[in-house]
DNA sequence: TCTAATAATGGGACTCAGTCTCGGAAACAG
DNA sequence: CTGTTTCCGAGACTGAGTCCCATTATTAGA
């Protein structure tokens, strides 16, 4: 999800609408930000980001529009190592991408790429049970960051967190 | 990992004291327990597990030791989508596996795939950046579970945590 | 339009994995 | 042995995420 694509939030609304929910403020300024977005967002990002904008949202509103929004599948939460979960725009045709995290800056990268999933859709096959979604992250040191270190460091660490 | 190792433990302490890590132990007791587990283990089951057999440790000194592990590549950390993480000893050869969780149970299983692994050695290439560790998580309905399941029932929703 | 039923909201208390601190214990080089 | 340095544990602390519940908003139906 490299470039935002407006058209998502009206499809959220109405998968939302036609599953017989209500429309409620606080969710409908959740999916709002989601759609304008680029990048994925944490819950924190999502509450800084709405207050700065004077649409300031309870916290317990966040994370239950991010619920509903996984539970149907509009919205993909990843876990990228950091303490925090970040979600981001699923796309309705079920096409997505995944990321490569910079383990010097943390940075985030997205990626696309056909072989690799073929290669997951025949692993599911060859398992012998249902899959229904998989997660892939790579890690490694972009291009600014390998630039950026010495000769003669010793092998990066991560520490968790 | 689906047969303890006990070569590994040795190996882990090996790396330790040739890189200059005194022997304390806490850390051993933890290496230890890691050696003789089948299973990916969190810090919370590190610290219930060795206080059962009399073994209590500090939590802190369990943190400790797995973030060492960890720096040293002898672990794997694995975010399997519950709330804390899980660890598992990490083969010195860099053979590695990855995980299906079952969405229903929560079940975790291993399995070990060639051509995932090519695929994603060939991407990182493509990317251009250095790429030095990856997570694959597939999730799925495992069979018990599939056969638990009534007909009728509307998609399965995943809530974090 | 009005109303009742019910879903959505938000403040804030709470949980709990993980972190930090610091005084004391253990390891080990010399 | 002894001094230096690392390791250890108790417990205070942090912060993402959860829960509760009184209030407010939505909406189907009269
Ligand atoms: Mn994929
Ligand atoms: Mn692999
Ligand atoms: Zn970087
Ligand atoms: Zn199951």
């Amino acid at each position: 999800m490299s470039i935002p694509d407006p058209s998502w939030g009206t499809h959220a609304h109405t998968v939302l609408e036609e599953a017989g929910h209500r429309r409620g403020g606080a969710r409908d300024e959740v999916i709002d930000l989601l759609a304008s977005q680029a990048c994925a967002l944490s819950a924190q990002d999502i509450e800084t980001a709405l207050r700065a904008q004077g649409r300031a949202v309870g916290r317990a509103s966040i994370y239950r529009a991010l619920d509903v929004l996984v539970e149907y599948g509009l919205i993909k939460r990843l876990e990228v190592g950091r303490a925090e979960a970040c979600y981001e725009p699923a796309n309705p045709g079920g096409h997505h991408h995944h990321h490569v995290v910079c383990e010097v800056c943390g940075e985030l990268a997205a990626f696309d790429d056909r072989e690799l999933e073929a290669a997951i859709a025949r692993l599911g096959a060859r398992l012998g049970m249902h899959i229904d979604d998989h997660d892939v992250l790579l890690r490694g040191t972009c291009r600014e960051c390998a630039g950026r270190v010495p000769t003669a460091t010793p092998p990066q660490h991560l520490h968790q967190h």
